[in-house]
DNA sequence: GTAGATCGAGACAAGTTGTCTCACATCGTC
DNA sequence: GACGATGTGAGACAACTTGTCTCGATCTAC
């Protein structure tokens, strides 16, 4: 998970009580710092600050400023990834599936941590790398919903991961992000009533 | 059209070439910068370096970042706003409105830009104005052929602008900034066509 | 041609970054 | 509970950045 070699926790030993406690709390005020001022407030200095922690600790932890970045981020999704059950139609799933992910959009600092691999992905190859990760991570609850859907017939079966992810999870992105605002769950159901309309299976186009 | 007061063109006077040399030099390099590094590169020192233009110049011009940061978006955005006269289907309007879109967030600064101003809205004030006045001038175009649309029958009165925009900008934009890819046109035919299907008139849910 | 403005260069203080060292507190183990 | 080992905070330090000023040289508008 740690992305910084250096303070390894010794291969056979447990991690010292200290170093756990440092990097808990510069990785929490680092992702209040991330929601209250973005990625560029992460620096070394700010994040030192602001958990009350010694600038030498948090140099000792992170030499490098890009992996106090990727950890703080990784840190700030702990927890926020989620498994939907299944069991309704596919309606109700898709929209089980967006709603979760809605929330965490609304709320959490998921979005802000997906606002800052965007604008660093094209930057960093590291970054880059990371943030394909975690929207492919995003798409898979999607495309497991829509595939079953495909497979019973009921969709488009030319819909791939990619499409079926653009057409639900974009417009919602689109609403927080360029809009910007809240997204509200008339928002999903619009979203998932109109991909469903629009991809029916047999399509007399 | 500037956002700094300070060096204001005198009221009645032409721009002095000098100043008009320095502006223009500084704005091209810092949408060089931004491109290749991001917005946390318009830095006074990096882009009168890139500019070849005295630290003080810029200085002189732009005595805030913010505002400095604020002219380069605004340069970079100049000539990409293209009107786009609307003669054919719905279905070819909304095509040739979102492949407008679409190249200019494949190739040109519009992306980083478009970036930078969610990534900065939600901590600065006046980026965030900058950033819904931009992406309200962005709505407009498909705004006007849908309304077209709905004013003929062919399309869900329900709708309004904001999901208009989301269901169309959306998942291009999601193309561009999630997957990431650039926009072909078969993508964006696919969208368009998920969209029209979506939101035929007479519904019958 | 000239008065007035902009320019680049550089000085300067204040702050930041990255690296060290050292005294001290805390840890896991015996 | 005492021990050696290790992490910690404070601070020193050089190199760099930021923001402000002043200066002489150059260019511009009239």
């Amino acid at each position: 998970m740690s992305a910084t070699p250096p303070p390894q926790p010794p291969p056979g030993r447990v991690e010292d009580a200290r170093v756990a406690r440092s990097r808990r709390a510069v990785l929490s005020a680092g992702v209040d710092l991330l929601v209250r001022e973005g990625w560029s407030a992460l620096t070394h200095q700010r994040v030192a600050r602001e958990a009350d922690v010694g600038r030498a600790t948090v140099y000792r932890h992170w030499p490098d400023p890009k992996h106090l970045l990727i950890d703080v981020l990784e840190h700030a999704l702990a927890g926020e990834v989620r498994t939907i059950s299944h069991v309704g139609s596919t309606r109700d799933d898709l929209v089980a599936e967006l709603t979760a992910l809605a929330e965490a959009i609304n709320d959490g600092p998921t979005f802000d941590v997906i606002v800052t691999l965007i604008e660093r992905a094209d930057v960093d190859l590291e970054l880059r790398r990371f943030h394909e990760r975690m929207t492919r991570l995003a798409r898979r609850g999607v495309w497991s919903v829509v595939r079953s859907a495909i497979d019973r017939g009921e969709l488009d079966p030319e819909l791939d991961e990619v499409a079926a992810a653009a057409q639900t999870i974009g417009p919602l992105f689109y609403r927080r992000a360029l809009v910007p605002r809240r997204i509200r769950r008339a928002d999903v159901e619009t979203v998932v009533d109109a991909f469903l309309d629009g991809h029916r299976t047999p399509r007399e186009r």
